[in-house]
DNA sequence: GATGAATGAGCATTCATTCAT
DNA sequence: CATGAATGAATGCTCATTCAT
C-alpha cells in the first residue's frame, strides 16, 4: 500500500519536474508529451493516469510556481523585521522580483500563462480559503499606523504594475536594466501606496 | 503594370484580415494556413509567397494593429485642444483604452501578442524612422509648463502600468469593472508623471 | 463458502448486464473494457478472470438473449392453445418479433452480432444437446396433421425471411411500417410451409 | 490539365483498390489508414484528400460493388431473351448470386456492410434518379402478361430473402450447400410473385 | 506570379493486457 | 480471488511546406 501510493507519487512528481523542465527550456508548443514522458522515464500511457493533458499539467505548474514564490516571500518578510505597510510590500515584492531575476526561465514561463485572473483570484479576492497569502496581506495592511480604503484595488494596481514592469524590464533591459529601474517602480509603488491612505 | 500590382496587393491583404479575422475568433494555435487561405480565396501557395510563416503574419498583424490604435489617438489630441502634459497623457491612454473596450477580440490580440520590446522600440526608443509616434511625446513632453526627467522611464511605467491594469480590468472585470477603476488608475498615471517633474 | 461464490456470480453477472447495457447504447466498438468494468465497479483484472475479450463477452451474451428469447415465445405458445403447424409457427414468430419490436436495442445487438450459424447450430440442428428449442419445433412438426419434407429446410427459410424482413421493416419503416408489412410477411411464411407438406 | 487529373484518379483509384483488397482479406477493423496507404504507394494524407475517415471509404466501396453487381445482372437479363417476370427475376438474383458464390470475399464485405436502407433506396424507391436499376425493374413488371400489387413489397421480400438465406447458405454451408439450396430457394421466390399477381 | 496536389513527419490519445501486491 | 497502476504499441489525423505546372 504505501509503497505503491510512494511509487504513484514518484512518478507524478517526475512527470511534474520534468514538464517544468522542458516547458522553461524548450517552450510549451515545442514540448511533446512524448518528450515528457520520456525524460520522465514513465510509459506514455502514465502521463494521461496522472494530467489531462498538456495544458492541464502546465496549468498546475504554473500556480504551484506562484504559490512557492509568494509564501517564500511572506515567510521571509515575517522573518525579517520590517514595519510598515509601504515598506513591507516593497519587501516582498523586492522579494519576488529578486527571485524572478535569478531565475529568468521561470521568470518567463510564470509571466507567460499566469493567466492573472487565477493569481487575482488568489491574491486578491481571496477565494481560495485554503490559501492565505491574502489574509496575510490583509493583516500587514490593519497593523498599519494609517487606515487605507480600496485595497483591492490598491493591491491590483501594485501588483500589475510591478508585474509588467518587472518582467519587461528584466528580459529586455528596456529602458533600463532592472537594478536601475528599481528606484523609480518603487517610488511609483509607494505613491500608489500612499494615495489609498485615509488621510 | 498597375493592374498587376493592385491584384498583388489585393491578395496579400486578402490575407491579411482573414488572419486577423481567424486569429481573433479561433485564436492563433487553432488557425491552420489552409484555413486562412481558404477563407481569402487564394491558393496555399500564395501565402508563402508574401508571408514566412504564420508567426510572420501574426506580428506584423500585430504591429499594424497597435499603430492604427496610437495613430488614431494622436490625430484625436490634435484635434481636442487639450493642454498640459498630465492632461494629454491621459487623453491619449483614455482614447486607446476606449477603443480597446469597444473592441474586446482586439485588445485581446494585443495583450496576448504585443511583445512589449517591440512597441516599446516604437513608442519609447523611437527606432523606427518612419513611425513618429514617439516624436509626438517627444513633443509634447517639451511644450509642457514643466520640466522632466528621465522621460523614457516615465512613459514606460505609465504604459506598463496602464496597459497591464486596463487589460485585466477590462476583461475580468476585477478587482472592478473598468470604469470603475479608472478613476484610480488615472490618478495613479498623474502621480507618477508628477514624480517626475523637475522642480 | 457460498458466500464467496455468490460474490463470483454478482461480479460476473454484473460484468455481463452491463457490458450489455453499454454494448447496446453506445456500440460494441466504442465500448472499452474500462468503460464496462468502470461502470460494472470491479477492477480491470477482474474482466479478464471470467471472459477472454471484449468479443468473448459479446458473444456470450447474443447467445444468452437469443435463447432467452426463444424460450420464452415458446413457452407462451405452450401456454395458449394454438393449434396446427402453420399457426403456431406464426405464433412463435410474432411473439419474437414483438419483443424485439418493444426493445429495438435488443433487435439492434442481436441483428448485428447474432451470427446465424450460431443461432442455427441451436435452432436447425440441435446440435447444443441442453438447449430444447429444436426438439420443441420437431414436436410440434411431427404432432401436425400434416406430414413434411425437408424440415430443416423450411425452418431455415423462414427464420432467414422473418429475421431479415423484420429487422428493415422495424427500424426503417421501409418499405412500410412493420405493423403494415406483418400481412405480407406472415403470408409468405405461410406459403413456405405449406410448399414442405407432403401431399 | 489533363495529366494532373489523371494523377489524381489514379491515386484515388489504387486507395479504392487497394482498401478493398485489405478490406476483404484483412477485415476492416484490421485494416489502418497506414496500411492502405502504404500499400497504395501514396503519402498518408493524401488519403485525406479524397476520403474522410476509413469509414467514408468503405461505404463508397459497398456502394460501387453493389452497383457493380447489379448493372451486371441488368445487362445480362437484357442479353438473355428470358420472358416472364418470375424467371426474369429468379435470373437476376441467379446471376447475382452466381458472382457472389465465386466471389466469396465481395459476399462477406458487402453482406457485412452493406447498410440496407442504402440498397433498399437505391432498389425500392428508386430516390437515386441517376440509377436505372429499380426503372428497370419496374420495366419488367409493367410488360408482364400479369398484374401486381404492392410491388415494392414483393421486391423488398424477395431481396430479404434471397439475400439473408443465400448469404448463410453459401458461406456456411447450412442446411445446406447452396447448389442443393437453390430449387428451394427459387421456389419461394416464385411463390412470393404469385402471391402478388392480381388474378 | 499563382496554383493546389502531394507530402510525411509529428503528435495526441486510446486501450487491451499484465502482474505485483 | 481481486485489484488497479503501469505499460507502450497502435493509429487516426493535422498541417506546414514544397514544387511541377
Amino acid at each position: 500500500m504505501g509503497k505503491i501510493d510512494e511509487n504513484k507519487k514518484k512518478k507524478k512528481e517526475a512527470l511534474f519536474n520534468t514538464a517544468y523542465e522542458l516547458f522553461t527550456t524548450k517552450g510549451i508548443n515545442s514540448t511533446a508529451i512524448s518528450d515528457i514522458v520520456e525524460k520522465a522515464g514513465v510509459a506514455k500511457g502514465t502521463f494521461y493516469l496522472y494530467f489531462k493533458d498538456k495544458y492541464d499539467i502546465k496549468n498546475k505548474l504554473v500556480v504551484h510556481k506562484a504559490r512557492e514564490l509568494f509564501h517564500s516571500a511572506g515567510d521571509s518578510l515575517a522573518a525579517a523585521g520590517v514595519h510598515g505597510l509601504e515598506d513591507q510590500l516593497i519587501y516582498i515584492i523586492d522579494h519576488v522580483i529578486n527571485a524572478l531575476m535569478e531565475n529568468k526561465p521561470l521568470l518567463n514561463f510564470i509571466s507567460k500563462n499566469l493567466v492573472m485572473g487565477a493569481l487575482r483570484s488568489t491574491l486578491i479576492t481571496g477565494e481560495n480559503s485554503d490559501d492565505d497569502i491574502y489574509d496575510r496581506f490583509l493583516e500587514l495592511v490593519s497593523q498599519d499606523d494609517y487606515s487605507y480604503t480600496d485595497i483591492n484595488v490598491m493591491l491590483f494596481t501594485i501588483v500589475e504594475l510591478a508585474g509588467s514592469a518587472a518582467y519587461n524590464s528584466i528580459l529586455y533591459e528596456e529602458p533600463l536594466p532592472f537594478e536601475e529601474y528599481k528606484p523609480f517602480l518603487y517610488r511609483s509603488v509607494r505613491l500608489i501606496i500612499k494615495s489609498h491612505r485615509v488621510p
